[in-house]
DNA sequence: TAGAGATTAGTTTTT
DNA sequence: CTAATCTCTA
């Protein structure tokens, strides 16, 4: 790490004053650059608590504080790199909103729904029952709302039934939401930017706060974050944006390369940098990450290079199926790390959808290999964990009534559907929360007796620690919550015994961490129950990993960079996704491809299936178009000499036949 | 009302 | 072929 920076990274980290692009391809540096910009900042004299550093996932954010209390720490500046503001687009846009929380009319422990939470009440207003059409529904409002669409504007815009009927829904979505006294997770950007818009003291005094601001992967941001970090750094414009607009990959999320052209017409004094050359990968590695890449249209030109040798060839390697595809590559990455005498966390198996980690799990377990599956299920979506957030999120804000059905419905306490279905009409018609609504006298007239002393023992219970959470720490009130509500019994009553205990174990983990960060960070309740909602992973937990394979998809190993990887699945509708085909996208996907081959720095080893279990049935697969575009001369194809495409051919009148011959079997 | 079995959908990426 | 939803019974 003391490498002296390069030239175009020292230029990168002293121009200070004006606007700044740094086009930072792969493993160029660049979270280097910015945290060497932070401690120049400082150097400058800079308050470290007026900059920030704006990421895009937890992850990243994480890293860069780790790499700042690195750098910083070294030079005798702990506590500056503790002050600088280093966080997410969505946990800034939650700061912001705490703040001007009263102009924006909200309580100060308002929720933070997720899909799920919004999923119902966006159901409702678009009045159906399929989970897929209100899902879709969100969908679209989520996506007008990131590109700063107005309800009116959606409105008159919608072609088609479903669209219109998502505007209809989007127009009386802000003010379902204002009942529940809840936002979504746009709103954490799209409400402090309206703000920002209208109220110019609020604006200056949020441009005053921050002298400097650090964006890092800028490609990735869409109009809303856009328009928020042109609020923030306001007139004086000082700031850093870095990004690689070959590494865009979030476009299905609002995400726009527009920004970055844009950036250029917005600030017409801005200074673009280029860094080129890459610190990661060998040579053939990045001839064909640029050979790749080089089928899509250019924003800007860049070519990598490097200084790090030729390397091994790029193994190619085609398999029967999904299992056989896992067993290869198992069997691959054992040999080679015999071979190499490597530790198995210096191997990645990378892949597009979730789903595809499944057949490598269990491949890697059967040889008792350690891996650990990020990208997955997160944390916080598992079942136990939300139950009990949901009663955190209950004790924060009473307004919140997703949280009240799922908490007074686990564990089981007698209160059913017929009850719920009479409590919220009853909320309903006098237009207040499910919890305030137990108290109304029309209720208590109308619920069963035993049903209704229920409700108020459960209401007790979370009006108690309510009252005392302000005062009282965060971890001793949830293990009196977690005793209270005889959590632990529950999940043994109802599961089998290992299932229980896996799940009592991660909410004892889950109430430790909620401790530990109430202790050390002086957080209350409410703090770290919103907090809880934009955390997609428990802090620390890779440190306490084993010498594991890591499984991640394409979009979580963003960032990452591993010394072995294989990319796995290389079919035609998997990468490039079928999805992308049909809507004409395939250019995202082979920045995918290359956000892939580019996180690997010494061998890289690319396989894909002859044919696939879909639904049961086994359907042929051809190998992706990304193959033939890489260079050619860089790669050894295993079990065969002909190329892809024509091995495909090959193949194919051959598994005919086997089918055939199957399906013979089959019928006797 | 709650849990166990039957049925029936569905397959991208995430703050 | 799963995994989640739905229906039915105790």
């Amino acid at each position: 790490m003391s490498f002296p920076l390069n030239a175009p990274q020292r230029e990168a980290v002293r121009y200070a004053d004006g606007p700044l692009l740094v086009l930072a391809g792969a493993g160029s540096g660049k979270t280097r650059v910015i945290t060497a910009k932070l401690a120049h900042l400082i150097e400058r004299g800079a308050a470290p608590a007026r900059l920030a550093a704006i990421t895009f996932t937890n992850k990243a954010a994480r890293e860069m504080r780790e790499r700042a209390a690195r750098l910083l720490g070294g030079q005798g500046k702990a506590e500056a790199a503790r002050a600088v503001h280093v966080s997410t687009f969505h946990a800034l846009g939650l700061a912001i909103l705490r703040a001007e929380r009263k102009a924006l009319g909200l309580k100060p422990s308002f929720s933070i729904f997720d899909p799920a939470d919004l999923e119902p009440i966006v159901a409702e207003l678009v009045a159906t029952a399929d989970r897929a059409r209100a899902r879709a529904a969100l969908w679209r409002i989520s996506g007008w709302k990131n590109a700063l669409v107005s309800p009116q504007a959606a409105l008159a815009t919608a072609e088609g039934d479903d669209a219109l009927a998502a505007a209809r829904a989007y127009v009386r979505y802000a003010e379902a939401l204002a009942a529940y006294q809840a936002v979504d997770f746009d709103d954490l950007i799209v409400r402090p930017v309206e703000l920002l818009e209208r109220d110019a003291a609020a604006r200056e005094r949020w441009q005053q706060r921050f002298e400097h601001v650090l964006v890092d992967e800028v490609q990735d941001t869409n109009a809303a974050q856009y328009r928020l970090l042109r609020l923030l750094a306001g007139a004086r414009a000082r700031f850093t944006a870095v990004g690689d607009d070959d590494q865009a990959i979030y476009g299905w999320r609002g995400a726009t390369l527009d920004n970055l052209a844009q950036l250029a017409r917005d600030y017409p004094s801005l200074k673009v940098v280029k860094l080129e050359q890459n610190y990661r990968s060998t040579v053939r590695i990045l001839r064909c990450a640029n050979a790749l890449i080089a089928n899509n249209p250019k924003l800007f030109d860049k070519r990598l290079w490097s200084e790090l040798g030729h390397g091994d060839a790029l193994r190619v390697t085609p398999a029967a199926d999904e299992e056989a595809e896992a067993e290869l590559v198992v069997h691959a990455l054992v040999a080679h790390r015999f071979e190499h005498r490597g530790r198995f966390a210096d191997y990645a198996i990378l892949y597009r959808g979730n789903h595809q980690s499944r057949a490598f799990e269990t491949a890697l377990r059967a040889q008792g290999i350690a891996c650990v599956v990020s990208g997955g299920q997160s944390y916080f979506e598992r079942a136990e964990i939300k139950d009990v957030v949901a009663y955190l999120r209950l004790v924060a804000n009473d307004d919140d009534d997703p949280a009240f059905v799922r908490a007074v419905s686990t564990p089981r306490r007698g209160i059913g559907q017929t009850t719920l279905a009479k409590l919220s009409e009853v909320a309903a018609r006098r237009d207040e929360s499910l919890f305030a609504a137990v108290f109304a006298p029309e209720f208590r007239a109308a619920a069963q007796p035993k049903a209704r002393e229920e409700l108020e023992r459960f209401c007790a219970l979370v009006g108690d620690l309510r009252f005392r959470a302000p005062r009282e720490p965060a971890g001793r009130l949830l293990a009196e919550l977690l005793a209270g509500i005889g959590y632990e019994d529950w999940l043994l009553a109802t599961l089998d015994k290992r299932e229980a205990q896996a799940r009592a174990r991660s909410v004892a983990e889950f109430a430790a961490w909620l401790a530990r960060r109430g202790d050390e960070d002086g957080k209350s309740l409410v703090e770290l129950t919103q907090m809880i909602a934009l955390i997609t992973m428990l802090d620390g937990r890779d440190d306490d990993a084993p010498d594991a394979v890591r499984l991640s998809t394409l979009h979580a190993a963003k960032g990452l960079e591993f010394p072995h990887v294989f990319l796995v699945g290389l079919e035609e509708g998997i990468l490039p996704h079928r999805e992308a085909i049909d809507a004409g996208t395939v250019e995202e996907e082979r920045r995918l491809m290359y956000v892939g081959l580019t996180r690997a720095q010494r061998s890289l080893h690319l396989s894909y299936c002859r044919s696939r279990k879909r639904a049961g049935q086994r359907v042929d697969c051809v190998p992706s178009r990304f193959l033939k575009e890489l260079a050619q001369e860089d790669l050894r194809y295993a079990g065969q000499t002909l190329p892809p495409d024509e091995a495909a051919k090959a193949r194919a009148a051959g598994s005919d036949r086997l089918r055939q011959l199957k399906a013979l079997v089959a019928k006797g």
